[in-house]
DNA sequence: CGCTGACCTTAGCAACGCTTACGGCTGGAG
DNA sequence: CTCCAGCCGTAAGCGTTGCTAAGGTCAGCG
């Protein structure tokens, strides 16, 4: 039978990235990680990763193991949850895994609010950019999740989870303050097509989102600064750098800004955010799922 | 986190029954098995098991733990399996559960004509009664399950696993070859209440199967032989000792024996035989599924 | 071209886990 | 009643496991 410690251990150093990062996180010496992983290696017969100058990946075997690797140790877990909750032992940790726009708007109230009812249970924050965060539900190393799709972005297998939508985001057109443009009474992609635009780097899911909307409107939009940090991309368009849309959320919390709100009349973006957590939440999760949908 | 190995251990002896029958199985001295179970304790933080005389038997906590350990055991196994199908590498080892009657009439020419079919398999058989082996199926240490259910006894919860009716067997009466009641063109309940009956100690799904027959007959039968062993019965009434229900299946095995084969008109009962095994079958275990269905 | 950061190896030591040996307990046989 | 046979637990000894610490290799970068 396979060690589960390994396995753990497995699964640290696939959401690490590296041996190194993993022992640090661990505490233990980068050595005795090596030395676990080539164990499990020679137990099952195949190379699990692969070690690059900088860091590690996984091999076909070894995602396919660590896979099974997260469900094990979120087994043990559970079953350490259940004994604990047959002797009224209450539990004293919650962690929830979010996506940074979320971090900064909707989790803060939330969190605040469960923190001043529950002042004995140790409140955790982790920053996970979907589609990561799924694997650590499954191994418990998060209570819950909230994550999102970008249209066009796939929906990740919820392998045995459970997810629900928490609400649907609307993205809004932000312009310098008084750019010419923001005077029309509509505004197409098409009539926008010589802005520079500000979105992420290709492949990040707000790029591709940007993409697919210019597609379907059959116009080439040049992005020209490349940011994912809505803060950052608020800053550059109250310079007057170029234009972008933003999550209604993001607006919410900044002051009068310099800039104009408006909304493309050919390009209506939203993105679906997601609560994600075990099959059978404890009452922590489900009051701070409570929380969140208020 | 808890230590897969003592979960392993845990579910070991609570299907052993005893610490002194785990370590023999696993090749431990008692010694060891104790203390490691000791440890386990001492990390849930609880007692898993009460100290018989004659055993041990496990406490409330124990019992939670062991579902999960069952769970956590056959995931492990399961992991280990994915790796291996990945690797091209034939599973070596097909382990089939049954109850006594079931393990002497349909299982032996399934067994056999897979093993003509896959010499390089090492087939291996257990004895287990209803409703026992559930766990064992979970766990892997089962790959299929043969369990049936008489009527009037509750089916278990198959806790994850594919459960599905293979046949229903009915029973027939048999009685001593020439007695008087063999005669008659139509038999009851009713007139073969004054008979001493054969069959299993109070408590026995057999049995609890007779008395709700009775019950509905509105008779009281009186069981003079008591023994669960359907070769057992049929000596005993070949020797004219007294009547019995005995599934279909037993008599087909015997051959020429010196009892009347009858049916009852106002009784006429079934038990359900059933196969138990993972989610998504291995390829061995459904081509053994097959056979048996034959 | 040396520096940094990542990984691996080797040597050594502490801790874990097994075995052997012994004692307490209960229930059945003589 | 006494003895014996199982069962479980504890204590001591020892081999193995698995950790740390220190030294070595390789790739990328200033």
């Amino acid at each position: 039978m396979l060690d589960a410690h390994r396995l753990a251990l497995l699964a640290e150093v696939a959401h690490a990235g590296s041996i190194a990062g993993a022992a640090q996180r661990l505490a233990f010496t980068p050595s005795a990680v090596s030395q676990q992983l080539a164990k499990l290696e020679r137990d099952v017969g195949a190379p699990l990763l692969h070690r690059n100058p900088r860091g590690v990946t996984l091999t076909p075997v070894g995602e396919a193991l660590l896979s099974h690797a997260e469900t094990i140790v979120g087994e043990l877990r559970t079953a350490e949850r259940t004994v604990r909750a047959l002797l009224d032992e209450e539990p004293a940790q919650l962690t929830v895994g979010t996506f940074a726009s979320a971090g900064m708007t909707l989790v803060p109230a939330a969190l605040a609010g469960f923190r001043r009812d529950h002042p004995a249970v140790a409140l955790r924050l982790l920053d996970l950019e979907p589609p990561d965060g799924y694997g650590l539900v499954t191994s418990r190393d998060l209570d819950l999740l909230i994550t999102h799709r970008y249209p066009g972005a796939p929906l990740p297998d919820p392998r045995g989870l459970t997810r629900s939508l928490l609400r649907s985001e609307r993205f809004r057109l932000i312009l310098p303050e008084g750019h010419p443009k923001a005077r029309a009474r509509r505004l197409t992609l098409g009539a926008l097509a010589g802005e520079d635009w500000i979105s992420g780097s290709p492949g990040v899911p707000n790029r591709v989102c940007l993409d697919e909307l210019a597609d379907a409107a059959g116009v080439t939009l040049t992005v020209a600064y490349e940011t994912r940090d809505y803060q950052v991309i608020l800053a550059l368009v109250e310079a007057g750098l170029g234009i972008a849309f933003v999550p209604e959320s993001v607006l919410a919390r900044v002051g009068p800004a310099r800039i104009e709100v408006r909304d493309a009349a050919d390009a209506r973006p939203a993105r679906d955010v997601f609560l994600v957590h075990h099959r059978r939440p404890g009452k922590l999760v489900t009051e701070m799922i409570e929380r969140l949908s208020r």
